[in-house]
DNA sequence: AGCACGCCGACT
DNA sequence: GTCGGCGTGCTC
């Protein structure tokens, strides 16, 4: 008995559901691997989908069908495992399927590449070739310089750089032997990165060695643990522990890293310590590249892969553990399109593969710390650092009524001066990059707004030009008020650039070194400072955030944060969280070396009480409080959210959108949950398009869920939903 | 998302 | 007269 048969396929599209197709025409085996890409005819395009699954049904009239045209990978390509994570994940945030399993392919599988390593060609000399008569090449001499280059090393291959080195036009002549029979081409699978040199493990801590124990003792089940290290308390040594054991057990490890914290030095730490293929994947990569780290994770070639948020999704033969580093960091949720949340998502992954996740971090998430309260994670402290050195003691420095020299009072001039003096390096640290983020005319009050957003544009005094920070407005700084006229234009407010020069003035002798995504705009900048402050001779560095990940500078043993208010009256309920963690990862830069640190903290509010708990406990006091707020007000972890936004770039259609979505909402049920808006975005104007949300929150997931499970379609229907983009936010992580 | 069809404005 | 703007509809 023959049954029909129907291929379910996830396709491209925002459409929220899949699409059937017939066997392909002439198809002899009945063997279609789900998880396989499959080529169909898509309206009038042919678009590559992945096979979800072989059914005896279709819920979609026979004549509608079309037939497949051709599957393109004898086995699965996305293995049973992604193939159940990437469903799931397409259901919690109620993303379309096709769209979600994009995100695990690599742009040239997406786009109909053959699933196999990248080759490069190499050339050797043939058994012909040894007995070549070079006086048959008298009138080429490009082919006889090859040859005898050849000839000189008869049995070694060769491969493009070898010639590259020697020749100007090699490929034709080469082409020439190739075909005279003398030269041998093959295709040889390109090498991953390996290193040479090796290192072992240091002498570890008791601390470090029974989180190891821990967590390998019982590294064949499922289990999170959170490790909750100081900065400094060799984290990353716990983590090369771990992976020691599981590459002892003939399995692979992943590693997910923040975006900034993926640097060479990262992987050459590993690379160093394990003498094995590591895959590693990052934006940065090209697709090329990015195809052959995936290929080899995925047949278990590479034993390490370490990669930023959407490395989570990369097949993995025999996944043994997953390590989150600085699981606190938000760059692990995706913001735009499919919204995941790499970290929650890797613990689902860790918990289908039955194998142990480690989430590490000086400052956990509220979340994480929450689920060590309610026993779903294993705790394991690292509460000493490895080096001598004591936590550096943080002190307030009270702004207000205080004489300030462009951003910098008095007392932080003074101690910059004193380890100046001590030949060590100081690291000053302000989250706003430019000159000034206002431009401001002395007579009339007019301030330099962006045309296109609801923001100030901030003055970038080298190029001499104002720049919107949120969209890509860039204007030439005008010499006069374009309002009245008048040459007095003011910068009001600090940037890291106009600290930079403030401390050029007031340091002349010093090299100050400015970290912020201006300077490092280049390609090696960032590695060129870096090298530079690991010299180790005193210096004042200047930056923004991307100081404060991960970099380890043993000379600094200052570090000054200019501005501690910026989060703590956010709107955000995030925002003093992010605070607490910036503040504290920015203080661990100091004094990881044998020398004592210091961290100094400028602020206008002394006595808030947030700061206080933070800078007097330390961050497990301050999280704790923070806690106990969040489960007092019914914020998450202890509710669930999910935000509903759109834009459009006439003002009155995201309302008009959001207002039916409310409308609709009510209409599908909606007890037990409670809907906030619309309202107009927190900078509802961005880019030039007006931006509105509707939050919804609810104590239990569940009832939200299944709103939306209702609602969405329903939402796909509606004519104000054409004239606006509009996305759904599950657990969002900012609310702006 | 793409892609086509379809009906109204300023240009070779 | 056309080139082309984006509204609307459809994709197994």
């Amino acid at each position: 008995m023959s049954s029909a048969c129907y291929l379910h396929i996830a396709i491209a599209s925002p459409l929220r559901q899949h699409f059937d197709y017939l066997p392909p025409k002439g198809a002899t085996n009945t063997y279609y691997p789900v998880g396989s890409r499959v080529e169909v005819p898509f309206g009038r395009r042919t678009v590559i989908g992945i096979l979800l699954n072989v059914s005896d049904h279709s819920d979609v009239p026979v004549e509608k069908l079309r037939p497949a045209l051709k599957i393109l990978d004898s086995e699965p390509l996305l293995s049973k495992e992604i193939m159940s994570l990437l469903h799931w994940a397409s259901d919690y945030y109620h993303h379309p399927i096709g769209d979600v399993m994009q995100h695990a392919l690599p742009v040239l599988l997406r786009q109909g590449k053959a699933a196999e390593a990248r080759t490069e060609a190499i050339w050797q000399l043939s058994p012909a070739g040894q007995c070549a008569d070079l006086t048959e090449l008298k009138r080429a001499p490009k082919q006889a310089a090859l040859l005898q280059q050849l000839l000189n090393a008869p049995e070694a291959s060769f491969n493009k750089e070898d010639f590259n080195q020697q020749h100007n036009h090699w490929r034709a002549p080469l082409t020439a032997l190739v075909k005279r029979g003398w030269v041998d081409e093959r295709q040889q699978r390109g090498l991953l990165t390996q290193n040479t040199d090796s290192d072992s493990a240091p002498d570890l801590n008791e601390e470090q060695l029974a989180a190891i124990a821990t967590t390998t003792a019982n590294s064949d089940h499922f289990q999170s643990y959170l490790l909750d290290g100081v900065t400094g308390s060799g984290k990353t040594e716990v983590y090369l522990g771990i992976i020691k054991h599981v590459l002892s057990q003939g399995r692979q490890a992943l590693v997910l890293v923040p975006e900034i914290s993926l640097t060479p030095q990262t992987v050459s730490r590993f690379q160093r310590r394990f003498q094995v293929p590591i895959a590693v994947m990052h934006s940065g990569l090209g697709q090329a590249e990015r195809l052959d780290a995936w290929l080899a994770a995925c047949n278990g070639e590479a034993q390490i892969v370490i990669g930023t948020r959407s490395a989570l999704f990369t097949p993995m033969a025999k996944l043994g553990a997953i390590i989150i580093d600085e699981e606190h960091d938000n760059s692990f949720k995706q913001q735009k399109g499919f919204r995941y949340h790499a970290r929650d998502l890797a613990v689902l992954r860790a918990r289908q593969l039955d194998i142990p996740i480690i989430l590490g971090s000086a400052t956990p998430s509220l979340e994480s710390l929450v689920n060590v309260e309610q026993g779903r994670y294993q705790q394991l402290i690292l509460s000493r650092r490895t080096s001598k050195a004591t936590p550096p003691p943080i002190r307030t420095i009270d702004l207000r009524g205080q004489p300030i020299e462009s951003g910098l009072s008095r007392t932080l001039i003074k101690n910059i001066t004193e380890h100046l003096a001590r030949d060590e390096q100081v690291l000053l640290f302000l989250n706003r990059r430019g000159y000034a983020p206002t431009l401001c005319c002395h007579d009339c009050g007019w301030i330099a707004d962006c045309p296109r957003c609801d923001a100030k544009l901030t003055l970038h005094a080298a190029s001499q030009r104002l720049r919107c920070h949120h969209c890509t407005t860039e204007q030439s700084m005008p010499a006069n008020c374009p309002e009245c006229g008048s040459s007095e234009l003011r910068a009001l407010g600090q940037g890291t650039e106009r600290i930079e020069s403030t401390l050029e003035t007031l340091f002349p002798n010093i090299d100050i070194v400015r970290v912020d995504r201006d300077t490092t705009r280049r390609k090696d900048a960032m590695q060129t400072m870096l090298d530079k402050i690991h010299e180790g001779n005193k210096a004042i560095l200047v930056g923004t955030q991307m100081l404060a990940k991960g970099h380890d500078f043993p000379n600094v043993t200052l570090v000054g944060i200019l501005d501690a208010d910026q989060g703590l009256f956010g709107i955000d309920f995030r925002a003093s969280e992010s605070m607490a963690q910036q503040i504290i990862q920015v203080a661990g830069r100091a004094g990881r070396a044998d020398k004592p640190g210091q961290v100094l903290v400028q602020t206008y509010h002394p006595d808030h009480p947030l700061l206080q708990t933070l800078l007097i406990q330390g961050y497990p006091a301050f999280a704790k409080s923070a806690i106990q707020e969040r489960q007092e007000i019914e914020l998450p972890p202890y509710s669930s959210m999910v935000l509903l936004r759109a834009e459009a770039s006439q003002r009155a259609l995201p309302m008009a959108f959001l207002s039916k979505a409310y409308a609709t909402a009510i209409s599908c049920g909606s007890q037990g949950i409670e809907l906030l808006g619309p309202l107009p975005a927190p900078m509802e104007r961005r880019a030039g398009r007006y931006r509105a949300q509707l939050l919804l929150q609810a104590s239990e997931r569940k009832p939200l869920q299944q709103l939306l499970k209702k609602l969405l379609p329903e939402l796909d229907k509606l004519a104000e939903a054409r004239r606006v983009r509009w996305s759904i936010d599950v657990d969002p992580v900012d609310t702006l």
